[in-house]
DNA sequence: GGGAATATTCCC
DNA sequence: GGGAATATTCCC
């Protein structure tokens, strides 16, 4: 009774199939993420099993995407069911965090090219949205914390930005670093390219001597 | 009853008075981590009410630690009433991150230094272990965690090797963005190459015939 | 033990 | 919507 969630959590971390080696930025298959199979689950097998009367959620009537006909069900009944939580927002987040689109400002509708009815296959193509760093970037925003101004609070404040500098620093030099693979697997190519050239450029003189 | 951990939630979150302007190093009081305030008061909690034959998990007898008799209890009855899993390998995880010892390789106790009976007020200056990558090679870091040392001199320590790590990065960036100007230079170079060679090879051909 | 990915929460 | 901290999971 008090996990009723326990069957459906022993298809979390599949994911993992994921980071192998074709980690990159291909679009073929990949297993998908684990919110991901439990949200199509979700619409899947209440659509069976409830009345249109009763609807707390279900597919838009093109397949397109998802309607949540009733957030207060939906969170209360059907998200514990298959989350460790029953909070509207944190799904939201992770539709966002994956991509989704709210279409209508009435309802609680929400899309993804990829996260359609029938098309279980295609949910190993929706990834995950990185976050874009720049070295410097929030903490001009910071605006009110209580300030308790003491001696130290600038102290502390310039270490904190000291520290959040060089995390995005660190993230720069991972994004350096995949630029400068990526240039030279194409001058590889390149190089490869003009070889090649060469060959035949060489053979046909040769015949045409 | 599906949802018996729904009223512990309520104190989930806190922890973002941890976040704010003074999140920095210092050893100072701050709002402690959902996951010691669950650790602590459950070791509080179950310490009233069981008696000792039936004893799940307890401060040791110094109370300077605490010690899970039963993991297989612990982990079905007493994990997920306080967090959202009943894992024992992820509650480990957890001590870890947050540096505690396991400090017994026939019973499952830990220790922090930190972390100590009828000490609630001491968890604040309990943090997560940060993750370190590579450009301040460990050799420069201080062995000992459990080194009470004075608050000032650590924290000018600590700041020290930020400035001195930041100033790796930068240096470092640097670097990265001049290969990245060499391997563009290089490309360009090979584009053209590539190119003078077709003109020169079709006038080539077009005078051999 | 700890790295790293995904999940959940809180805040702007 | 999304940034960022903490939590949970999986893997080495």
């Amino acid at each position: 009774m008090a996990n009723n969630y326990s069957v459906l959590e022993l298809n979390l971390g599949l994911g993992n199939n994921n980071v192998g080696g074709h980690a990159g930025q291909s679009p073929r298959q990949r297993c998908p993420a684990p919110f991901l199979l439990k949200t199509y689950d979700l619409l899947e097998e209440l659509g069976e099993n409830i009345e249109d009367s009763t609807k707390i959620v279900s597919w838009n009537a093109e397949g397109t995407g998802f309607v949540v006909w009733s957030p207060s069900e939906f969170s209360e009944l059907t998200l514990p069911r298959y989350f460790k939580h029953n909070n509207f927002s944190s799904f939201i987040r992770q539709l966002n965090t994956y991509g989704f689109k709210k279409i209508s400002s009435k309802r609680w509708e929400f899309k993804h090219e990829k996260f359609q009815r029938g098309c279980r296959h295609m949910l190993g193509e929706i990834t995950r949205k990185k976050c874009e760093p720049s070295v410097f970037p929030a903490y001009l925003k910071s605006s009110s914390e209580e300030n308790n101004a003491t001696s130290s609070t600038e102290e502390n404040n310039d270490h904190q930005l000291l520290m959040e500098e060089n995390k995005n620093l660190k993230k720069e030099r991972l994004e350096l670093q995949v630029q400068i693979d990526e240039c030279k697997a194409l001058e590889m190519k390149l190089l490869e390219c003009l070889s090649q050239f060469m060959d035949t450029h060489q053979n046909k003189v040769r015949r045409l001597c």
